[in-house]
DNA sequence: TTTTGAGTTGTTCGA
DNA sequence: GTCGAACAACTCAAA
């Protein structure tokens, strides 16, 4: 017997359950299909970090006995191929939880011999859920279910060892791509960084998670985003470290980091129950936001020249490198939807065109819950001051002088808020494009007004949205 | 069915 | 400079 195993997002030979099932079945086959419709949606910055990764597999592959078959097209015309070619019986993939690729594989495995095996989450959506049978909305109680339901002998796959031959298939070219120095791509590279952070770093990262002048977070976004890494690896780990750790603290610190892996897994589900927040709020009753399509605020947020120093680092340290410090992420999000009053949804698209992790639940989840419109949300009255977080966060003003090299030469003290000091920069704004203190009055007042507008049924411009029932 | 306790990540104001 | 309260109710989840 002969098996496909269709890769994805699961760019990985270890814990993959997908690939462990195709072994059961026979001689392995291991394609990956260049979508077009996929790739087109797909940036720059991500199609190469894809590509890379898609060529580190091709090596382990190669390391035992296997070859990965490469082919262009519409996946339901190149898998049909790929049968018939092979004489394979059985394509096995690891089930994708996003909504495209939810439609896509049902769409397939109407005409396909498609099988969908759980792994890309340590517990299935469908089986964290309260007593009623609902899925949960908010985190803490959907955490502490999350955790009832762990194995206690949860523990990662092997990677098989030698594939055993199978037929030969013609292979296309990967196109080529630059290494992402910052994130070497492949397996060995995650697991690397895996074992570097739960060593030690994890231990103090409920301290140093926060600070954007340090590298106190695990900086494995990418490999999770790809599947390089699974959840399930990395939350083995993570007990592990919890469970070896030397104090309280320490296992403290250990939880936290496990917790954001959950808040991962946490969105996943709240996208697979509620795709329609993929378009719109969570929340219908802050659906009607008053928004200022300010393309000219937009721009400068995008390009990091909003004249508040800790926002445009880290816009350019995004643009720059596809990453950002989450910390940043928070303060830069609130910044947009809350001192400029912009659509989230905006913020949203541009973090998912520049972002190497960029994930549609996690972005989605992350973005709603600054907006204040998503599950579990902010409070709206919530409003982040840049400048306290900036201080906060990066007391040295260091992250402001990696990323905004032309302030570099301001003292510490007045990098924060060079307008303060009347300190003027050439090409740099003399002062933000907007004062917090008003703009944390008008966002209140439009928040305001979005509540009350639920509650007004003639106004036939902001007609309010029942959540969808199925 | 009703009740009760709780809810990622903050800021501002006034004592 | 530090500290606690107010911010605004509301919904969720479970007993």
């Amino acid at each position: 017997m002969i098996a496909l195993w269709w890769i994805r997002r699961d760019l990985r030979l270890a814990d993959n359950p997908a690939l462990q099932a195709a072994f059961q079945f026979g001689a392995v086959i291991p394609v990956f299909i260049l979508d077009p419709d996929l790739l087109a949606s797909t940036p720059a910055r991500r199609q190469a970090f894809l590509f890379a990764g898609l060529r580190a597999l091709a090596d382990d592959l190669r390391q035992r006995g296997s070859a990965l078959v490469v082919r262009k097209g519409k996946p339901e015309i190149a898998l049909l191929n790929l049968l018939i070619q092979s004489g394979a019986q059985a394509i096995f993939a690891e089930e994708d939880f996003t909504p495209f690729a939810r439609a896509r594989d049902t769409r397939m495995a109407e005409s396909l011999p498609l099988e969908l095996i759980h792994g890309q989450t340590v517990h299935h959506p469908l089986v964290v859920h309260k007593v009623d049978g609902a899925p949960y909305t908010v985190f803490t109680p959907f955490s502490k279910a999350w955790k009832s339901l762990l194995s206690p002998n949860l523990s990662p796959l092997p990677a098989p060892d030698v594939f055993p031959p199978a037929p030969f298939l013609h292979s296309e070219e990967l196109p080529s791509s630059a290494e992402n120095p910052l994130f070497p791509a492949g397996e060995v590279e995650a697991q690397r960084r895996l074992t570097q952070f739960t060593t030690l770093p994890i231990y103090h990262y409920a301290e140093t998670r926060n600070r954007m002048d340090l590298d106190g977070t695990s900086s494995l976004s990418p490999y999770l985003r790809f599947g390089t890494l699974s959840l399930r690896q990395a939350v083995c780990a993570a007990l592990e470290a919890a469970q070896g750790a030397p104090a309280l603290a320490q296992n403290q610190s250990a939880e936290t980091w496990l917790n954001e892996l959950i808040w991962r897994e946490f969105y996943i589900s709240i996208l697979y129950h509620f795709p329609h927040v993929n378009t719109r709020a969570f929340n219908p009753a802050l659906q009607n936001i008053p928004w200022r399509d300010d393309q000219s605020d937009f721009s400068a947020w995008k390009e990091g020249r909003t004249g508040m120093p800790v926002v445009d680092a880290a816009m350019r340290q995004l643009r720059e490198t596809g990453w950002m410090h989450n910390r940043a992420r928070m303060i830069v999000a609130s910044f947009l939807v809350k001192d400029l009053l912009i659509n989230w949804q905006w913020g949203e698209r541009w973090f998912m065109e520049n972002l190497l992790d960029g994930d549609p639940a996690a972005n989605n989840g992350g973005w709603q819950w600054t907006a204040g419109t998503g599950t579990d949300a902010a409070p709206y009255f919530r409003i982040f001051n840049p400048l306290l977080q900036g201080r906060k966060f990066d007391p040295n003003g260091d992250y402001i002088r990696k990323w905004l090299p032309e302030l570099a030469h301001l003292p510490a003290n007045n990098l924060h808020a060079p307008w303060e000091k009347g300190l003027k920069v050439s090409g740099y704004p003399e002062k933000p494009i907007v004062e917090h203190a008003l703009a944390r009055e008008r966002a209140l007042k439009a928040y305001r007004w979005a509540q009350a507008s639920q509650s007004r049924p003639g106004d036939d411009r902001f007609v309010t949205q029942q959540p969808d029932r199925d």
